[in-house]
DNA sequence: TTTT
DNA sequence: TTTT
């Protein structure tokens, strides 16, 4: 009965399309996200440039949800982390399918990347809220559930030193 | 203001001693692990194979420190995630110091590994609590706030067949 | 044309069955293998135990393949480390399919782990190479393309020091 | 005297200064990197917002250090994934010294991110090359040594689809 | 189909 | 020393 293993999956890619979001009867948020992330390489044979982007489904649940909705947009680059999880349905024929998703709920996490400073002329964030460039950045923290960093016991042993660093450094440590 | 980053660390290794636990003065339990990863290689020019030890300073924190008081010992094997974390000191001659930990906290993962089947011959277990050989496997969840997993909304979309895939898959589907 | 993205998937999990493997016209190796991770929870309002399982649908290419092979068993534990792929198939109607799966190429990791059902009343070792117990781990590398760590030349500045459980710390640093 | 471990750590964060590049005498570059992560939080008792920066040392080897040189600048956000390790060394008052850095070798992987400060007025492309914007991003392919994705074999049954932002998904997959 |  |  206890638990065994790790199931994780770390994406960082740009989304094919704005997110679609919908609520569940209580109110959850659920948002469902088109993720690619490509590679590319040099044929062997010939020498030649290839590329081949791979496209997730990424389904994800609660706060990180309505950041989603209303921050991420067609073209945005992320890094999500998640679990994988396949689950069978029926199509109008009644034959069973299965679809594979990557899932970001209350354990996972979801970071907006780059910031965002396209200069204003980007085709990127025409659906973004108005009055809003990209410095509304969201609150996408590391973790839902994060109560305070999760080791405030820590906190008197820790020197309120290296906060930033912002403290000089010893000549002797090679940074 | 805005989280910006991840801080991710992985291990799987093994424990070069067993658990220091301490409590702080709220009762919160604190581990710290010795944990051996090594990697080997072939020597480009000699062919000899050669192997190299890193040895990592973790710190658990929370109930995950509880647990790995209780059944992590001397050679167990151990997946962890957690994240990096310097921190200043002295030393006694007042000499500053900098030590790097993975800090294990309440959006930590700590896995147990190998599950004990050691028949009972292994020189393992030695610290062990009594009467109990490895099958008191911990509770060493995926993460210390997990409050259901996360996605209670979606529990009635999600047909309760995929659970355990028990059920017999369709000769479609190539598994 | 650059590469962008990351696509990366992390599993720890055992084999529900011994792995299938066959070969390319090349001589290459594929093994197909199927993992179960669970996890598992107490509902939130009758707090009663819940689990739930996953199974993922893996494929090895190559050494690491070759490996799995000869090592791997049901009921194997096993960290991997590779991508995710959705290939797009026909079945028997003529109907379109997708299959996702992990991908464990050149660039993945597989590492056995518990590295020793020592017992030797286990179904298991049946395909190990005779004389061996559980030392006869595999060559599972980090990385199958591994040549040497890839920085001799940070090698000189390496103290041999810390190699194995044995060694005594120095008082300076607090292990 | 097999490997035994995983050691794996994964960064997203910004370059605190330019890029330190060097070169061994075999002409092999190394580039030494400042990276910063932060997490923020609302404290437990007061309710107020905290923040607190990790600074990672970060060394690259090999093409991909030549990369960091030639595209990364002070501010940069990245991805970095490599392992830990810990040095020792003696500052001049031969006292022993331990410093704990990311290693990205042959088997790390680096990612720019953001791909794409183009305001133009950033202290930022200067060493990017001429008449290319932010799509003269960099080669910091997924892994030094790919060869080809190390999975010709299947090529044939990957279907060329799929490559692309604007291709429509069969009506059958629900993305 | 695994594992606990 | 970064970023928001």
């Amino acid at each position: 009965m206890a638990s065994r293993g790790i199931n994780k999956v770390i994406l960082v890619g740009n989304l094919g399309n704005d997110p679609e979001i919908r609520y569940t009867a209580n109110g959850g948020a659920i948002a469902n996200l088109s993720i690619a992330t490509s590679e590319q390489w040099k044929d062997k044979s010939s020498g030649e440039p290839r590329e081949k982007t791979e496209w997730h489904r990424v389904v994800i649940f609660g706060k990180l949800a309505e950041i989603a909705g209303e921050y991420l947009r067609k073209g945005s680059q992320v890094y999500l982390e998640g679990k994988l999880q396949t689950r069978k349905w029926q199509d109008q024929q009644g034959q069973d399918k299965y679809t594979t998703e990557v899932v970001i709920d209350i354990n996972g996490v979801m970071q907006m990347l780059g910031g965002g400073r396209t200069g204003g002329e980007s085709s990127y964030g025409q659906g973004q809220p108005a009055g809003q460039k990209n410095y509304g950045q969201p609150q996408a923290q590391q973790n839902q559930n994060s109560q305070g960093g999760g080791q405030p016991q820590q906190q008197p042993q820790q020197a309120p030193a290296n906060q930033g660093f912002s403290d000089n450094f010893d000549d002797d440590i090679p940074f």
